[in-house]
DNA sequence: TGTACATCAGTGAACGCGCGTTCACTGATGTAC
DNA sequence: TGTACATCAGTGAACGCGCGTTCACTGATGTAC
């Protein structure tokens, strides 16, 4: 064997991580397969002794992009430890630092209308993603009479990816700090 | 002159029309000038006698789109007459039918953080929407102590594109549904 | 320990295609006489 | 009323470009002897 075992491995774990990033960055127009050969620091050739097609690609690379997203919410709660974590989840969403970094962050509020027309493969992996993110808020959100914890995790997850595109999409700083301040207002409190 | 006074005019509004639409329903990538032309029922060739480029159009598309907007959100003001309208803007906002035809709904759901990422044009045009639609909410949502009504709108636009947006995201019915049923439960009460 | 060989991850030229854009041309109409 | 002309919205072939994809090849390494 040419390379040490799992070389080719990393190789592939590092072409899906420079989409997961470029992805939520630039969106599914503005990846290209030569760039992101780039951005793992090799030719566009061997592409396709990694990958079926682009769209395999992009759907695995939601997929990893969902599995950071959880990542990062479960470290947020192991840090809350025994207090309740909510206020920390909207805090951490809702900061600037989220939606100036979309190329690290939730790939619902990066990606979701563009991926819901996709074609199947990616459909499925951002549908995917809704859901282990609703089960996970779940446990968190604050109880509420007269709805159950899942209903509560809708609302509230709603109001927090809303809350994102809506302080990108802002023209003026001022608009966009203060969509994000009333809503981390509004949405950590019950 | 060859053909009527205004005629001109209409072939480009139908132009901007088909693309007002076109964009909501397949996105920036999915829309070509050749596409375009040929569902205002003509060919390619002409296009750059009515635009400077696709860009520009896109720019004039959105706009229109946002007009359509809130033309729509006075009709289901007056309809609602002297009393409050915000229940009837929430169902019509959350309805399936909104959900189902993207085409002819909001373009900050439709095409928000893909317009985010885009050039001036588009960009401006957008964030253009957003200032509206939060002036038009302001004078309709509910009062509520400790916040403007500016600040209120904010947190409720976020709810409203954001459960739109999950529920297109949502992979089965049951689950769109509901998050369409939570958010309009929530979001119409004060 | 040294040499010959097989492997296969990665290379880079080339492909067909659709895109945005350009441009010489067409032909139906309003106007001048 | 009829004829010749000018206009210009719209046509369709052609362009350069970047994209996803293919493929013959390369060359560093592990293995066999």
């Amino acid at each position: 064997m040419r390379y040490r075992a799992g070389h080719k491995a990393g190789t592939r774990r590092r072409i899906v991580e420079a989409t997961a990033w470029a992805l939520r960055a630039r969106g599914l127009a503005g990846v290209g397969v030569a760039d992101l050969m780039r951005e793992a620091g090799l030719t566009h050739g061997g592409f396709y002794s990694h990958f079926d097609s682009k769209d395999t690609l992009v759907a695995e690379a939601v997929g990893l992009a969902g599995e950071e997203s959880a990542r990062n919410l479960h470290r947020i709660i192991d840090r809350a430890g025994r207090r309740s974590a909510w206020a920390d989840i909207v805090a951490a969403y809702l900061s600037p630092a989220h939606r100036d970094r979309p190329d690290r962050g939730c790939a619902l509020a990066a990606l979701g209308p563009e991926l819901a027309r996709e074609s199947a493969g990616a459909r499925r992996a951002i549908a995917a993603q809704l859901e282990t993110l609703l089960d996970l808020l779940a446990e968190h959100v604050p109880a509420r009479r007269g709805t159950s914890r899942r209903r509560e995790a809708m609302v509230r997850l709603a109001g927090l990816v809303g809350a994102l595109i809506l302080s990108r999409i802002a023209g003026d700083r001022a608009l966009s700090d203060a969509i994000l301040a009333s809503a981390r207002h509004r949405l950590s409190t019950p």
